[in-house]
DNA sequence: CACCAGGCCCTAT
DNA sequence: ATAGGGCATGGT
């Protein structure tokens, strides 16, 4: 079966993607909601998405889901606000180091427009704690850059309709991107989105 | 009680 | 290049 035909059959069986993707899918966003969704993609790594939503509430809670105050919190208070999302030490410091590189590195997500998608992509994934997933997510769902996100759902995808064997980032990147006709953000966030809840109710 | 969820880094081969 | 361990919560 083709790409382009997997994203109509999904579109078909769930319609417009609801719960975290309805905001993840949202446009315009304002800049915190920018924020919010790049704060969301570091908790997410292996993690449950409820227990992200239980982080994300606390943040909120205590006025710190932006980059500027997570820049300002200690530590050690950063890691306990964010301790449901699993791995949270580690994950406070990957927090800390993309509020720095977006905030002091780039002058602020306004200025992150004038940033060209290959460059962007090199920067954020030199980083430490920001690997290729995360990356592109970041770039398609907060900078509204036509990247196609892989993730463990795609390759399962891939492998059950047996659409290649190589199952590297790259290649699934690249088959997904040229074969699909319209380069944009708008479809690639809408059915990576499909692909995740898709993967979720059909385990 | 076990298992695992939208990764990533580091180390050893 | 690639495999394997560490990270370390809360829901089912």
């Amino acid at each position: 079966m083709e790409i382009e035909e997997i994203y109509k059959e999904l579109k078909l069986k769930y319609g417009k993607p609801a719960g975290q993707w309805s905001f993840w899918c949202k446009r315009p966003k304002t800049f915190q909601e920018k924020e919010r969704v790049i704060i969301e993609s570091i908790l997410t790594q292996r993690a449950n998405w409820k227990n992200v939503q239980l982080t994300v509430d606390k943040l909120s809670n205590t006025g710190k889901l932006s980059l500027k105050e997570i820049l300002n919190c200690k530590q050690s208070e950063l890691e306990l606000l964010i301790k449901s999302s699993v791995f949270f030490r580690i994950k406070a410091e990957r927090l800390k180091i993309v509020a720095d590189y977006i905030l002091n590195k780039c002058g602020g997500i306004k200025k992150i427009k004038a940033i060209d998608t290959d460059s962007l992509r090199q920067q954020l994934l030199s980083l430490k704690g920001v690997g290729d997933e995360t990356a592109d997510s970041i770039l398609l769902y907060a900078f509204e850059r036509a990247v196609f996100v892989i993730d463990e759902y795609t390759k399962r995808l891939v492998k059950e309709k047996n659409l290649t064997n190589n199952l590297s980032y790259g290649n699934l990147q690249q088959l997904f991107e040229t074969s699909l006709n319209n380069k944009d953000y708008i479809l690639y966030q809408d059915f990576h989105a499909l692909i995740v809840i898709n993967g979720k109710t059909t385990k």
